[in-house]
DNA sequence: GTCTATATAATGATAGAC
DNA sequence: GTCTATCATTATATAGAC
């Protein structure tokens, strides 16, 4: 599961060392997170511990270019689904097909850990949420918004910290079952998610309630 | 910030050097993360790393350790809380009380790495959460739900999910100011979630179309 | 209980032959 | 480009003196 070589984006006979080498290493981070070693990639890509730093300099580095190489495969996924037809944000995409599991690893991996990929992960959910909605509003489906950036953003949280943690809660181990992990997503994520997106959750009177109560800010030494 | 030793749940001049130590593991656990190692955390207690290995035999029983203690705390809170007013969640309590900084640490970061009290922190989140929901219920502020249990996960999942992320993403350096995260979490997750929460999201025709998209979890072949 | 060694193992990285 | 040593560092953990 998850071994098989990924399509590569331009050639598909490359096999390089160094693809394999930078293969390896984002299939392995993904299975295991970042602690996994540089000798474990050299093994899984078949080549010596030694061959991996002369291609990448360090471990940083190696890093830095799987960040780089599944930034790239993101975008090629989305201008992908673009032609088509769906409407999806790039985390379900990824879900929903096989081929793109150790993409989703990685993914779920960097969402987990932080850093500088995981920032541009979210602002770009953000972005994908933005133009999601402002399709949805002009088709009817969306309910319009008082502060359409503000809702966007919270539902990006939502959704991307609710996913990671279904990931981190059921599927940290070494060998992650992404199709139970879709399955567990729609059925703990999406399927209760509708009662509340169209009904809400709040009673029309405690709104007035709710906003005062945290709408202010107060002053630093209210405690 | 955070250095200044937390109360002791039974006695407070404890201070034996154990509990030095295990106090000094909480803090800098939650601080750095689960990585950091047994001589820094030595080093902050004013002891040996010797001493350490000695009390808790290895730094996974030390890690043990830390986690029934932050267990226990936590539940004193909860019991605090209840004796007095409040109807919160244990996350939400913690970000509001500076004296419970390091406990919010450290479960931030347990929510971000996963493992045994992760998954018992979200159980208790979603009993809480669906205890806080029956009560609303009753008194007329929360809608009735179709699914309370599911409900419940679901806001769970979103909640704890919506934080870590925040978190993860903002608070994961060194020293986390635990009081500006508190602010982000309500200026980008607790306010925009009033309208939804009030209003829905999706208009109602759009429900059937998601549901039916959802709820159909095809057979194995269909992808 | 507490400390000072020290053992042991692993890791990231380098040097140099091929 | 690639491999085989090997280094230097750092980690957990142990042994034994005090």
């Amino acid at each position: 599961m998850g071994s098989t070589p990924r399509r590569a984006p331009d050639r598909d006979e490359d096999l390089t060392a160094r693809a394999r080498i930078r293969d390896a290493a984002v299939e392995y981070f993904g299975q295991r997170g970042f602690d996994v070693t540089v000798r474990a990639i050299a093994d899984r890509a078949g080549v010596s511990p030694g061959l991996v730093l002369h291609h990448f300099g360090s471990k940083a580095g190696l890093r830095e270019a799987c960040d780089e190489y599944v930034r790239q495969a993101i975008r090629e996924v989305k201008t992908e689904a673009l032609t088509a037809h769906e409407q999806q944000t790039f985390l379900q995409q990824m879900a929903e097909t096989e081929e793109y599991s150790d993409l989703l690893g990685y993914v779920l991996r960097s969402l987990q850990s932080g850093g500088p990929m995981a920032a541009a992960l979210f602002d770009h959910m953000v972005e994908d949420m933005e133009e999601y909605l402002a399709k949805g509003e002009e088709a009817g489906t969306i309910r319009p918004s008082r502060d359409p950036k503000a809702r966007a953003r919270w539902l990006a949280a939502n959704g991307m910290g609710a996913v990671t943690m279904l990931f981190t809660l059921h599927g940290g181990g070494p060998d992650t079952d992404f199709r139970e992990l879709l399955r567990r997503w729609k059925r703990e994520l999406v399927l209760p998610s509708l009662e509340i997106y169209t009904e809400g959750l709040l009673t029309e009177r405690t709104m007035l309630d709710a906003y005062l109560l945290y709408v202010s800010d107060p002053p630093e030494e209210s405690r």
